[in-house]
DNA sequence: TAGATTTGCGTAACCAGTTACATATATTAT
DNA sequence: ATAATATATGTAACTGGTTACGCAAATCTA
């Protein structure tokens, strides 16, 4: 028997257990750019990405995308702006949009970062044992979620409503 | 082509998608009991669950139980005391320790709360499919980062160390 | 038995998200 | 053309976790 009661909860332990891995692969990120003497922060990686992708994105476009609130993307963006990786420009059609994109230090940056962006995604082949079914199951679950969420769900399954 | 663009970056979104899977959960747990004016929060499960089968526990014994750090549990002991759901007293061998148990008050309410567990656990039941793929993989990538974390394997598979 | 070390708990400052509210600009409708 | 509404961004206060530090009590050691 394991000696971890979240393990022992089963189903009802699920939820504590994804907040533990989420922060552990969160904090670890962060350890590993700090020793590395790099001063990005771990979930700069997709905002890097996207804009790699997209070459300027507003605020707004960038919550959508990731399915984070504004705020969030506020705080992310400002952060990366005053660490001179992000540049901002009006935009010129509307003047409440700012057009967001990588600066010239950040795009000088990439291939390093790309280097550890490469052994994350490695360590988590190898923790993953080299093959998606946690990443199917999770795809499911968030499709799941989508059709109905969990609240609804406890909701209707509540006895004497 | 889904539109999400963590699920786009494959196994580099995978932390992002737990984070937002492990948000989910609990802020729709807390408006679940919101709802039905319940003046507890969604983490309190785990350690109603603790003291009901262990009776009385110190703070450094359900954090190491519940493998969170201690100021976690001090946070979560207040709130608890401070709304009156749990009781301390001082261990009679060892002053530095206190002794935590449920209030009468939290064992009054037990039956109400067991409902709503009740509801959450089958809600989850629902939402993983009524089979336990995703328990299992999650199980085998905490036993996989306990042999050795996501950071001890990002550093070794850096290139140019 | 005194000094050093360890242990248990508490506090402060931080991180990464949220909701609720405010404000300025754009857009729509009459 | 103006009033109402919608949209883009920003700010404040909260949540639930972390690490780093401090202090007091207990335990170990010489």
């Amino acid at each position: 028997m394991s000696d971890d009661f979240l393990i022992e909860m089963g189903y009802a332990g699920l939820t504590g257990r994804l907040k533990r891995l989420s922060d552990a692969f969160i904090y670890q990120t962060r350890d590993f750019y700090r020793e590395h003497e790099s001063d990005i922060e771990p979930n700069w990686h997709m905002i890097f990405m996207l804009l790699q992708k997209n070459e300027k994105m507003t605020v707004t476009q960038i919550a959508d995308t990731l399915q984070l609130s504004h705020p969030a993307i506020v705080k992310l963006i400002n952060k990366m702006k005053k660490r001179g990786y992000v540049d901002a420009e009006i935009d010129s059609q509307d003047n409440r949009k700012y057009q967001l994109m990588l600066s010239q230090k950040a795009k000088q940056k990439l291939p390093v970062l790309q280097e550890y962006w490469t052994a994350g995604e490695k360590a988590l082949e190898e923790l993953l044992g080299f093959n998606t079914r946690l990443l199917d199951e999770i795809q499911k679950l968030e499709d799941c979620m989508a059709e109905a969420d969990f609240r609804t769900r406890m909701d209707k399954l509540l006895v004497n409503e």
